[in-house]
DNA sequence: ATGCCTGCAAAAAATTTGCAAATGC
DNA sequence: GCATTTGCAAATTTTTTGCAGGCAT
């Protein structure tokens, strides 16, 4: 695969199973994964890669711009048990950049972008003297459609 | 002081101390601690308080939001030499809620806040089916002013 | 060939927990 | 006096690093 010779990384299996596993986001895995949920994913796969090469591979991918590190500070948007914000999450970079929706309920990450947000966030910046080179938003909310799997009940 | 009786909490002098610390935020320190510092300035002040202890004291004040939890993803924001948004900072919860710009070049955190992202944000939430409870929203940027101390040159 | 990569094991770093002793009310 | 709280040490959890061997080019 040329994405990695592009960015300067040998094409082994264990980048190109990693790879694989963001792009194919049907095979019953969700869009955002932990280190932990990417070994367990590649164990299932019976591939032999260790969690230490998986966390290596995962920040080269991070600084190469094909993924992208998130930390939620919910508790249910990691595995369950999980307490706070632990774990870092990746997931694919897209085109398009966007904020995270994590559910309390069932913590399902949904996304979202807002030129509006964006925009503001440029102009706080800039009035304060600086320049905006990246941000994190992440809005924690309560589903009200009744379809949180774990939703408890009357709430 | 009532502030931990009425939150159904004893008041012991490690709490106390700890909320010291943090009401207190003049001498020479700043306004985001986490617990290691936290625990290194009652330390220089002769207090005999464990690490564990500390930890406790930061949860049942956030629980009781007295405190409140932020992650930063920066390197720069939490000490020198520590890698990504690995500790949690604490600081005083005040009546105005805000959010954090962290200059990335000396780590500083600045606090903002702006009603047109805050009611974006409920907007948004509201468009996906959801209510929401909570929310970060921390803006990664560079000085501009050439004022910071660690700023590197020409940047 | 040769230098980048990997797996394993051990190390780090941050936070939590078990438990007996200490303390507040 | 009695439940709450603390300090210490040990355990967990997440991530990083050292190193000897392996693999891509």
């Amino acid at each position: 695969m040329q994405n990695l010779k592009n960015i300067g990384l040998k094409t082994t299996t264990p980048r190109l199973k990693v790879l694989e596993l963001f792009q194919n986001q049907n095979a019953g895995h969700e869009r955002h994964l932990s280190a932990e949920d990417v070994y367990r994913h590649l164990m299932a796969d019976n591939q032999d890669i260790g969690l230490a090469t998986v966390y290596r591979v995962l920040a080269q991918f991070e600084q190469a711009g094909i993924l992208s590190r998130n930390h939620f500070a919910s508790s249910e948007a990691n595995g369950p048990g999980a307490g706070g914000a632990g774990r870092a999450m990746y997931e694919l970079a897209d085109a398009q950049h966007h904020d995270h929706l994590v559910c309390l309920d069932c913590g399902k990450v949904e996304e979202f972008f807002d030129a509006a947000i964006e925009a503001k966030q440029h102009a706080v910046a800039k009035s304060k003297g600086f320049e905006l080179a990246d941000h994190a938003l992440s809005l924690y909310a309560h589903c009200t459609k009744k379809v949180c799997p774990s939703r408890p009940v009357g709430v």
